[in-house]
DNA sequence: GCTTATCGTTGTAGTGCTATAACTGTTACA
DNA sequence: TGTAACAGTTATAGCACTACAACGATAAGC
């Protein structure tokens, strides 16, 4: 095969390989509501708490990250907030800033949240442990 | 290894597996929004577009494929035809249905729609032609 | 032929999210 | 010290989508 063929293939392998894993994924698209539906929120406020599971967050820091404004945040912490799910302080070092921490029910939401989201698809699970140990090391090299 | 300390290490590597797969689809969260503002409609319309590339079909079934329900198929199509990307008829065979066709225009917006969702992004296109055949072998596995 | 069901449409109401402006309290800087 | 900038909140309006009820036209079954 000529160096060109074989760039054209890895091309069309890397498309079709593509192709599966957005089925897999988007196979998820029922799960972002299978989140919702087993925390009873939006999913949004959903991510706001995995986000907040990594480590407390100023109301700025958190808009940025949920690629949202800063009214909407408001709302989603003030939910949170009346949830149980977060609590809000001053942050000593700049009076302006509030600082969002989980409580320990929002810890518990977030991981379930998480379970939901990272399990694997029966489907991608049931592949011969060689192929998953192939797949593990090549998709490892990503970054 | 001992078969069980086996089964965990794959299922281990599934759930890495499916993390990066995550992470490489929903960079596509992003191409929802590319495939929006390149057809200048909301992704809901794009997806009733690619839907209809395959094929014409009845009101109803437009309805059932997008998951959604008639009053907001009835509005999508409405839209789409404005725009000159469908077309709506009578269905010869049963008249109390419409079947709607993509017109060549409409086409042509359903493929632009495709090829921003479809390429691979560019980490995995990168990967050596090795690895994406043995993806590419792996994954097909898969139905 | 009459009843029942189906297809598509219209209308209305509600939810979740986005966008913008205005305001308060706090900090930074000239 | 006075001015500008920033964090967070409130209020308001709009968009995309969902959900429900009702209607006319057509088809299917007894």
């Amino acid at each position: 095969m000529s160096g060109q063929a074989q760039e054209k293939s890895a091309q069309e392998s890397a498309q079709r390989v593509y192709a599966v894993m957005r089925r897999l994924v988007l196979e998820a698209d029922d799960r972002k509501q299978r989140v919702a539906e087993a925390l009873g929120m939006s999913f949004s406020r959903a991510k706001a708490l995995r986000l907040l599971a990594e480590g407390p967050l100023r109301m700025r820091e958190l808009t940025s990250r949920l690629m949202t404004d800063k009214p909407y945040t408001t709302l989603v912490v003030d939910d949170l907030e009346g949830r149980g799910f977060v609590v809000r302080s001053l942050d000593p070092d700049d009076r302006r800033c509030k600082v969002v921490t989980l409580t320990e029910a929002g810890r518990e939401a977030a991981a379930r949240a998480t379970g939901i989201l990272t399990t694997p698809p029966a489907e991608l699970a049931a592949l011969p442990p060689e192929d998953l140990a192939d797949l593990d090391r090549i998709l490892g090299k990503l970054h």
